[in-house]
DNA sequence: GTCCGCATGTAAGGCGTTACATGATTAA
DNA sequence: TTAATCATGTAACGCCTTACATGCGGAC
């Protein structure tokens, strides 16, 4: 009671990267850093400033567990590993619902959550958030869609090319986004149904199901 | 000589942001706010709470320039406008050279600038901007490519199909990015092929020309 | 023996977030 | 007259940024 006083799992996407890359493969700070250096992670602050505040801002939520590796040699090192406690926080954050401010500034965040959907929720998850992610893109690519429309009509004085352009950039990405969730549903959907219908093959004729 | 201490051309985003929507259409605070929450510029902050102080710098940093309209009544508002000194700084900013780590992590940024790069620095750096940057994202997605390719042999135990699907989706975005790049300089050059042989269309051949 | 990579941190400062505060005007 | 909108702010806090600090181990 006399500190942290966290909110409800407000974890920060730093916080979450760190998680993710913890999930499964326990690492040490540094070794987390030269991922954030080095893979497509790198989108993600690597400064010590960052990541060791953040790493113990998670131990003292009991959300990760630290271990001195080679405490007799002369170079320790700190590894982490994801607490039973922190994979349940995990699954609560990345099974929020997707709402619509996140779509439109967070697409990023929500990606990485999806990424980790699957190994912390299972496979149906995924098809939850893929159905609800792809039709708040859509709805969203149509908004800007529309938006662009009103812009050009409403402007007396011309529109540079360059800032129609980057407009429109907006829009592409929108729309690739949403094709991509439909064909990552597609991919999920398949799969479910490979694990739904193993060996009954040809023996269960789904017609005949329960009527 | 006593505040400030400005760096080089430090403007963080939300500045950028501002300055932006404030260039040829002078704003108060309250209005770029509802810009920053109705239009697509949701994308920005629109807390008070970042506004206002973001205003107050820009102005004691001399870019933008305040004026009190209504002041007589009793609801008065301080419209802010561009001042020269803000539309050379923003020249400066905009036309800096598209790094690696802009492309990898300041995409949304980058292009921001490109949209005000033709009002402010003219087409020319357009077209300069755009083969930088298709040629960067290009080797970007070239990178990714590779990194997904070594990441799936090299990984022993399976990756989630989540996962999977995740990092595809970060390699579509940087392809669209790429493709849109490509697109974008076709048109910036149409229209600077059109600009410079308007009139001497038939009339003044090139070979000619002082020799 | 010097430089680079490993490994972990701290300190100051900046900026955005959330939340609160204030008061006028207009529409119900 | 109550609520919503206009309009501008402040205060506390959190987290990231930049920069600095420290010290071991291996390679050349």
């Amino acid at each position: 009671m006399k500190r942290t006083m966290k909110k409800n799992t407000g974890l920060s996407t730093l916080e979450l990267a760190i998680l993710s890359q913890i999930y499964g493969r326990p690492a040490s700070g540094y070794e987390i850093r030269k991922l954030f250096i080095e893979t497509p992670a790198r989108h993600f602050s690597s400064s010590p400033g960052a990541i060791y505040p953040a790493l113990k801002r998670l131990e003292n939520a009991g959300l990760i567990t630290g271990t001195v590796e080679q405490s007799d040699t002369l170079r320790p090192k700190k590894v982490y590993q994801l607490s039973s406690d922190g994979a349940s926080t995990m699954r609560e954050h990345v099974s929020q619902d997707v709402s619509r401010a996140d779509i439109a500034t967070k697409l990023d965040e929500l990606i990485l959550r999806f990424g980790l959907l699957e190994s912390l929720c299972g496979i149906e998850a995924c098809e939850c958030f893929l159905l609800d992610f792809a039709e708040k893109t859509n709805a969203y690519t149509q908004e800007l869609k529309r938006n662009l429309q009103d812009h050009q009509q409403s402007q007396h004085y011309a529109t540079s090319l360059s800032s129609q352009l980057a407009h429109e950039y907006g829009i592409e990405v929108f729309t690739k986004t949403n094709d991509w969730a439909k064909h990552a549903l597609e991919a999920v959907q398949n799969k479910l149904a490979k694990s739904n219908v193993p060996q009954l093959a040809s023996a269960q004729p789904k017609t005949t199901a329960h009527a």
